[in-house]
This record gives structure tokens, sequence and C-alpha cells, in this order.
DNA sequence: CTTAAATCCTGGTGGC
DNA sequence: TGCCACCAGGATTTAA
């Protein structure tokens, strides 16, 4: 499911073939994903040229040459696949229009690009370009952690006197924007923090330490192409390969992979989320 | 205020 | 072979 790596991974394959190209057609399948579109999508994106593609926590920000950016979210199973890419980089032809196919773009450069997302938790709109901070979806998050507001007194004052799980807090776009399960599964057993942990009770130090965890997790996936797990896939249409580097997600029952322990993962479920962890390693 | 639980959605899986 | 329960989970909404 795509977390910060993998919007990151799409947007760098998405930015090459959007970024100076204008949308020769905006076709919208259905009148909504997670929420209704905004009215007149498709005549506002029709003739638009993206000026950049950004990317907010987990959010893509297409800004077009109108005033207007196009917020876009994947939920957890929404895909962005390019085709009759001029740059010859990614697949050829069009290819048939599949089931979930809800909105595709065809760019003036003869890219396609078509949004698929079977679940449905996706989202699409429209918003102002000036101010697009302070959009609904993107006014209450909190820094991005790869960025210098992502501190170590930043996290220790954030979670000071919380009472709920690290795990969660974790999750807590508030906190910080753009972890999912995965990457904060992974953070916490390289941090030997366990999940259960009250979040105002970890040693400031053990805190601190988080941060360039964080940052080092979120790195290397975002080097690696970012995960593919399930139905995920990459914006040239490639699956990833990261999800065969995980030491913790998804690795129930097998054995802990630090060097000299003879654990092995569990899986527990904490606000019903899973979560990996290994006993020994992580207190 | 904080914290927990319910909600949305479809495809895949396992049990019978 | 089909049917059903269950699970995946990001972000919001509702409840406590």
């Amino acid at each position: 499911m795509p977390e910060l790596p993998e919007v990151e991974t799409v947007r760098r394959g998405l930015a090459p073939v959007m970024e100076g190209a204008r949308i020769a057609r905006a076709l919208i399948n259905r009148p909504d994903l997670r929420w209704p579109f905004p009215p007149d999508m498709s005549a506002r994106l029709t003739g638009a040229k993206v000026e950049r593609l950004r990317r907010r926590s987990k959010y893509l920000l297409a800004d077009l040459d109108r005033g207007e950016s196009l917020l876009i979210h994947l939920g957890m199973s929404g895909r962005m696949l390019v085709s009759g890419d001029p740059l010859g980089r990614f697949v050829h032809a069009h290819p048939a229009a599949e089931k979930h196919d809800h909105v595709v773009l065809d760019m003036d450069n003869g890219a396609r690009i078509t949004f698929n997302d079977p679940r449905r938790f996706g989202a699409m709109d429209l918003l102002p370009t000036t101010g697009a901070e302070a959009h609904p979806l993107l006014a209450k998050l909190g820094p991005e952690p790869l960025g210098n507001e992502f501190s170590q007194s930043h996290l220790v004052e954030a979670l000071r006197g919380r009472n709920t799980p690290i795990k969660s807090a974790l999750l807590d776009q508030r906190i910080v924007a753009g972890l999912g399960n995965i990457y904060v599964c992974e953070a916490l057993f390289r941090a030997g923090i366990a999940p259960t942990r009250k979040a105002g009770h970890i040693a400031e130090a053990r805190v601190a330490g988080l941060v360039p965890i964080i940052r080092d997790v979120l790195s290397e996936a975002i080097d690696a192409g970012g995960s593919s797990l399930r139905d995920f896939r990459q914006a040239d249409g490639e699956l990833g390969y990261f999800q065969h580097s995980f030491d913790v997600y998804g690795r129930e029952g097998d054995a802990c992979r630090r060097e000299g322990c003879n654990g092995q993962i569990r899986r527990i479920v904490q606000a019903g989320r899973s979560s990996f962890y290994c006993r020994q390693c992580q207190r």
C-alpha cells in the first residue's frame, strides 16, 4: 500500500511525462472515489498545462497553469499507469481499459496516465495552488519526515505525555506525515522499541534516535523504488522489489534477522492494524 | 482535550 | 464448485 516512499516513486515516474505537458483530454469514468470529484473536473483539467508535480506526505499535487492544483491520493490500492510515453521509457502502446480505471489523462505529448483503484480509498480534488496547504486534507499534517522540520526536538515534544502506543502515535499524520503501517513497523524494529510501548513513556534519547532511523528507512525504500506489496505497482507498470528487504512486516513466525537473535517475528493487532515485531529485540 | 472504535471499498483467501 | 466470513488499511467520523 502506498506510503511515502511509494508515492515519491510514483511522482518520480510521472514527473517526466507530466511536467511541461498539457492535458489534452480528461476522462472521468465515475462521479467519485472516496469523495465526490469537484464540479466540472474534466473541463477544469482539459487544456491545462502541468507546471510541476509535487508530493506532500502521501499526496501528489499537480500544479496547473490556471492557478489550480490537482490533488491525488492513492488510498491503499490506487495505481498510476503510464502508457504511450514519448520518451520511450515506459510501456509503449495504450493497453485496453481495465476494470477500476477511474480517471484517464491523455497528455498532449502522447502519454496516457491511468488512475486505477479497485478499493476506491483514493481521492482527487482541485484546489487553489496558492494556499494549497490549507486544504482540509493537508492542513493538519505534521512535518515531512525527510525535511528539516522533522527534528529530534519536534518528535520528543510531540510524543510527550502521550498515552497511546508508539505504533499508533507514529501512524498519526499530525505528528509526522507519510508513515504507514509498513514503515512504522520497520522503524520500530531498527530502533529496538516495542510497538506497544506508550509514546510518552519512552526515554527521550530513544525517541530522538527514531528520527534518523525513520529517515533511513524511508530513504532506503525510495532508493529501492518503493515497495510493491499486493496490488501496488510503480508508475511505469513494473513491480518493485523493496518488500524483499523488510525485516519484520509480513514476516510473522519467521526468524528475526538481527544477528545473534534467536527470536521469531510476532504479529499483534493494535487499533485494528497488524503490528510485526521481535520481542527479543524490541522493548 | 485524548483515545478508541466504526466506517468506507473490493479482491483474495481459507474453511466447509 | 460455490458460499461465506474474514482480512488488508488511510483517513475521516463518531463515540466514549
